[in-house]
DNA sequence: AAATTGACGTGACCGGAGTCACAATAGCTG
DNA sequence: CAGCTATTGTGACTCCGGTCACGTCAATTT
């Protein structure tokens, strides 16, 4: 499907672009629409597509060999993935799959790279973004060095907080990533998940609030349990 | 300790540049030596400066809350460190520690910067660098997501091998990581690691010559144990 | 309204990796 | 060479998270 310009430049990378670089980019970028569980990215191949999302999430994923879904990060409307085929021509390293129903704009690679040698803040951005994401895995990785499984819950849950928020006494999460999401992301089966969320609720520290917010209602404690000053 | 341009241009990613820009650097850069164990960067502080590895080994590790260990990567003479500062002023995300004794080039951030932003050739190795690090990370966290533990240590030996020499029947590991030092980086205890590598000796698939080498006589049965074709 | 699906909840069982406590080397260093 | 430290090797025991096998519940689908 045809893309304008002005949808492009809904996007925080694109937006600084000039009008010129947006009617460049345009012909070059395509619209799609997935639903739950589609693929957006292959792993494994060389994508010569940069995918930005419109609505609905995403998530990077990797499989193991014997099947085992590994989960690495998940993408808001707004931010965009499969930036490092921009770098050189290896192939993307994993999976982007959708985890809800979703719309999102293909930018094809070569002008995006064009563009991106072109205008120092593109360049600055995706290179912030690259940095951030590397920042993103490593907390993760020490994430899954916990060998206190109920922290390492807790750690996760403490992430998905907006940073905006955690200074306030309770907090909550939009569309919650399901226990099984979670499970992947680090490492444990989902029931082990579930029962973490089930000593959490009997404590009274979080609550559901309909299937689509997760309400934290003593972040203080869950601090301590993320940080391992408590046991749970 | 001064640092004169020739030094800095017997780094790849140094090599390019014209000699004004070396001279420019090299006021900025000061060397160092450090005793095995000994702190390179600091993790969640902002560094001020990138590390270039002279001599030795460096590799990147994180510490979880309770004091574990978390192996990341491996930084080889010629190679480099701490590039993160050069996108943002974002803390340093992990420890870079020597696992040897080791000489390193400090380069001051800023005036590293400028040259990268006014070098196409430093900021393009830079941005293959960071995605080639993102590529790393994200084999090492499927590799961590194997749940049989034999195979993860065979996935994670065989990643030690040179891409070179994964074609040949047998190949030889330089200065190979202490069990300890796996240990830390699959999430295990030093004992299991252990364990692994009597099996896989005593099945002549590994063989050990001297400390500082490791021969894999086996590369095949390697490989097929890796990608889980046959159990341990 | 029945049927299907996907998410969540829960108990019982079991295997395997961590832990602990050693021993045995192997390098280094004085 | 003696002594020290780092690394590797091994057994016994424990514990805890995975797996399996269910059940429940709400949301869609038909």
């Amino acid at each position: 499907m045809q893309v304008t310009p002005e949808l492009l430049s809904r996007f925080d990378l694109l937006k600084p672009l000039p009008r010129g670089a947006l009617e460049q980019l345009a012909p070059h970028a395509s619209l799609a629409r997935f639903a739950r569980r589609a693929v957006a990215l292959q792993a494994g191949v060389r994508e010569d597509k940069v995918c930005f999302l419109f609505e609905g999430r995403l998530q990077g994923v990797g499989f193991t060999i014997d099947g085992r879904e590994v989960g690495l990060y998940f993408v808001e409307p707004g931010d965009f993935c499969g930036e490092l085929a921009l770098f050189d021509d290896n192939p993307q390293p994993e999976f982007v799959i959708a985890t809800t129903a979703a719309s999102v704009v293909y930018v094809a690679r070569n002008p995006l790279r064009e563009v991106m040698l072109n205008t120092s803040t593109v360049s600055n951005t995706i290179g912030r973004k690259l940095a951030e994401r590397v920042r993103q895995m490593t907390m993760q990785r020490t994430l899954l060095g916990l060998s206190n499984i109920p922290q390492r819950v807790c750690g996760q849950l403490y992430l998905l907080i907006n940073e905006a928020q955690r200074k306030a006494e309770s907090s909550e999460i939009a569309n919650p990533p399901t226990h099984m999401e979670i499970a992947i992301m680090l490492n444990l089966s989902r029931e082990t998940v579930t029962r973490v969320f089930q000593a959490l609720q009997s404590r009274r520290i979080v609550r559901r609030d309909g299937p689509s917010r997760l309400i934290v209602s003593d972040l203080a404690s869950l601090r301590r349990f993320a940080q391992g000053e408590e046991e749970l």
